[in-house]
DNA sequence: TTTATGATGTAAAGTTTTTTACACAACGAA
DNA sequence: TTCGTTGTGTAAAAAACTTTACATCATAAA
């Protein structure tokens, strides 16, 4: 794709060429740049239509500031207003400086920062509203689980939820203990599952039992989303494939963390008491390097 | 004109139905949110083309949303589009398109992409490099440990090591049983250590040790260093503060991914063979899905 | 007034899209 | 296996759009 042609807006070529326009181009000319973009994003019938005048006129009127052809004016104004909606984060260029584009590290940043966009775009607003809604009501115990390599993301999210509320059981790593775990459960609870490719059995049973006593399921998963996204009541599809086929977990401790903070801050009053009976619990302890300041 | 009509976005509508949609009809749905909303704007052939999918099937998803017709998705997209031009305030450049700026997902993914940044800034690409090194060298094994919260990093991290290679240990969580562990560990061998704040006394007693034993230390930390650094062989100072407090480790998480994929592909011969035998694994378990294609 | 010229529209031809109808292949249940 | 179902694509019909050729109208100069 032919980047960085930043010449002259469309916009400003019809501006250069105003004088040159006949008394019937000049109403194209005016409503072209009343309503810009959007305008010309239209057909040329019914451009010319709002115009009150006639396609060819639209015609000459595009061909008098270099356009042949209508199709190739409107390409021009798509690709123009692209760039325009194209995000800022795109264009910053290099990362590491000092390092080649081409090592590791800057195309892991790139292939991450477009995860991250992409799952941005995939996630619904309600949904992760309506699971920090679930996660802060404290008559709803929480219970988390992952597989196989996600596990450590259960670990992760349930570590920071433990310190926020009570109620936080992570299921062992061992699908054996689950059956005996799910006597714990009951209805209303919330049962937070990761399962990414591939997919594992284990989970979905799980997922299902669950959902049948009347738990609250939400899934974090791939763009593939998982099957237990049949039984669950918000699913997270979070964008995890990278190019040259590595998957990354970025954007899913992202969301993660997304969430804790969501939960934390609407918990804050409770939340901050019991943080402080942790530090002073940990200070005892003396397993900690006392802070600076 | 029907102004105001500020109901579901079209991006809210694909999201909510995402779950209906066919495997091709989510390559469009993907290619649809992840290009959004400009990939709508072309004809339906030039869509599916894109997605490689036949023109049917971009019917087909349009009307699981609830488009008779092309033409009318194409007019709802632009409406929308004109409307989030005409409004200042909206979106340009915002991420979760349809949600407001200040919700945390949008000011978490701007603080996630800063810490990014700084941490690409502070990060030495010949300390990325050596410790590639070490840990593709087959006559060093790997230990890695964490502390309360680096826990789960040091957890994904060993998950994805052992699959690449051989010889990757695991140290338990609770610091009670590391002197045991330290009897394993020979000079050369690669200790992987996380240490955030709060820094953890037990922590640091164990590198000690180990660097006095002769073992590469490596050290995953925060921008303040911990006071491991001292033992350390290498150290990776990932930046975790987000605005507002919160500390984030997806730089951490980063950092981890792009090792494993420099490892991985430093040894890849050995690594395939390795990887297609997990799979063989798998498969004979019976626990996993299999994969469609 | 006539005539030439420029401005604009009409209508039809050519092209591309949209839409529909149907066929084929993959898959799961009987 | 066989059969029905479901997912998807092919291809042709229908519609819309773009472009061209040419006609008409208005204006101004002779």
């Amino acid at each position: 794709m032919d980047q960085g042609e930043s010449g002259p807006t469309i916009a400003d070529l019809i501006r250069a060429h105003f004088n040159e326009f006949k008394p019937a181009e000049r109403k194209i000319a005016n409503h072209l740049l009343g309503n810009y973009p959007m305008a010309g994003l239209t057909s040329i019938t019914e451009l010319s239509a709002a115009c009150q005048v006639s396609t060819p006129t639209v015609m000459r009127t595009l061909g008098r500031i270099g356009f042949t052809s209508f199709t190739r004016f409107q390409k021009a104004l798509k690709q123009e207003l692209a760039e325009t909606l194209s995000d800022p984060i795109a264009k910053h260029g290099l990362w590491a400086t000092g390092t080649p584009r081409e090592h590791v590290l800057n195309r892991a940043a790139e292939a991450v920062v477009a995860n991250l966009r992409d799952t941005m775009n995939h996630i619904s607003y309600d949904s992760f509203n309506q699971v920090v809604e679930l996660l802060c009501d404290p008559g709803r115990a929480v219970h988390l689980v992952g597989g196989r390599i996600t596990h450590a993301f259960s670990d992760y999210l349930a570590t920071h939820l433990e310190v926020i509320r009570r109620g936080v059981r992570q299921l062992p790593a061992s699908a054996g203990l689950w059956p005996h775990h799910l006597l714990d459960m009951a209805a209303d609870d919330v049962l937070l599952v990761f399962d990414v490719r591939r997919y594992e059995l284990d989970l979905q049973g799980l997922a299902r039992v669950a959902a049948d006593k009347g738990v609250e399921v939400v899934l974090f998963t791939d763009q593939w989303l998982s099957p237990i996204a049949e039984y669950a009541g918000h699913s997270f599809p979070v964008h995890t494939e990278a190019a040259s086929g590595w998957d990354s977990g970025v954007a899913t401790l992202f969301l993660i963390e997304a969430l804790v903070t969501a939960v934390e801050s609407r918990l804050w009053d409770g939340a901050s008491e019991r943080m402080n009976e942790l530090e002073r619990i940990f200070d005892r302890t003396g397993r900690f390097r006392r802070l600076k300041e």
